[in-house]
DNA sequence: CCGTATTAGTTGAAAAGTCAACCACTTTTG
DNA sequence: CAAAAGTGGTTGACTTTTCAACTAATACGG
């Protein structure tokens, strides 16, 4: 075992800097919607997959890892979000073991409700502080980081899905559509 | 009320590599830190900005702030590492409702132990996925979301009392002051 | 000074998350 | 095709976090 590579005091600033900016950004996104939507993060991402899939429902396993939840807390949610009425449990014909999630009618009018307040955070205190390119800047290093996570199997592909169709990015797909941009 | 700004096919994609990325990037440090020093993100948190503190004490006020956490939060954590033998308590002489933690010899010793396993966790999945350009880009972004959040009031400026004494990055620093490097 | 408002911090109960054990069903394999 | 191994999902006990109420001490305004 080597010698530690600390961090110089730049480096130390940066790393702060983004751990700060990243930890206070999304608690700012939580208090928004829970404040204006009355529902946690939690809820919200689990409906946003679930209206997105086919059908509206999702296999439990496939909900939480696009959900980035562990199965065990996933299904303690679900609980809760059935006794919402959001969210139906349906068992899988060709797999008895298995379960489905079913985005209910409620359900999806309480995600309507909530969307727009979410969209107008991400756009408030992400998209409108920075430049074009810096978002572009942004993504990369996402993705730089997401790749690298994914060869060391710190993530895992199915957790990709998250990221959906939206294909590479040249995209001619409509922008109107609703339930598919909620996020 | 006006018209929700959805984002774009291409805006989304950005949004949810970022989130993706961050949320699965946090993740890794915490297991990280779990596996390999046995010891939560939550604890390390408060016993880093401890260990930086004058006297290695800090109002309790202060260090919620600095840790991000709310004054609930960590009253029960400071009770755990008290039981743990890493933090005690000490009354505030000229604030009688005050009280100070401090960190103790066997906190600053499990400290010692954990912090290699953690900057090792940030150079690898962080700074080694990054030119120096990126990381550039990457704390400038930060910062500017930071200014924001405070020009809201999403972030109380205590809370930026985590930056530390990292001035505003022309440093010429000592390098090797391990006890503020920890982070 | 006295009463009221604030501030510092704690507390206990309820909600949410973690962990490991556990069914029930499929798939593999000898 | 039976036994073993693996998969999908749930459960309950335990830990951590949240929320609102509360105590105690300081600050403020007349």
């Amino acid at each position: 075992m080597s010698e530690t590579r600390w961090l110089d005091r730049e480096d130390q600033r940066t790393w702060r800097t983004f751990m700060l900016a990243t930890q206070l950004l999304f608690e700012q996104f939580d208090r928004e919607l829970q404040n204006g939507a009355s529902m946690p993060t939690t809820y919200y991402e689990v409906l946003v997959r679930l209206s997105e899939a086919p059908g509206r429902r999702l296999r439990m396993s496939d909900l939480a890892d696009r959900s980035l939840s562990s199965r065990s807390r996933l299904s303690h949610t679900i609980a809760r979000l059935e006794d919402a009425g959001w969210v139906e449990r349906e068992t899988c014909p060709s797999d008895r073991r298995g379960a489905f999630a079913v985005l209910t009618d409620a359900g999806f009018a309480a995600l309507e409700a909530a969307a727009p307040i979410h969209v107008e955070s991400v756009r408030t205190h992400l998209f409108d502080q920075l430049d074009r390119r810096q978002l572009d800047e942004l993504r990369t290093i996402g993705e730089q980081i997401l790749e690298h996570l994914v060869s060391i199997k710190g993530a895992s592909p199915d957790q990709l899905g998250l990221l959906g169709d939206l294909g590479p990015c040249h995209g001619a797909g409509s922008e109107d559509d609703e339930s598919a941009a909620m996020s």
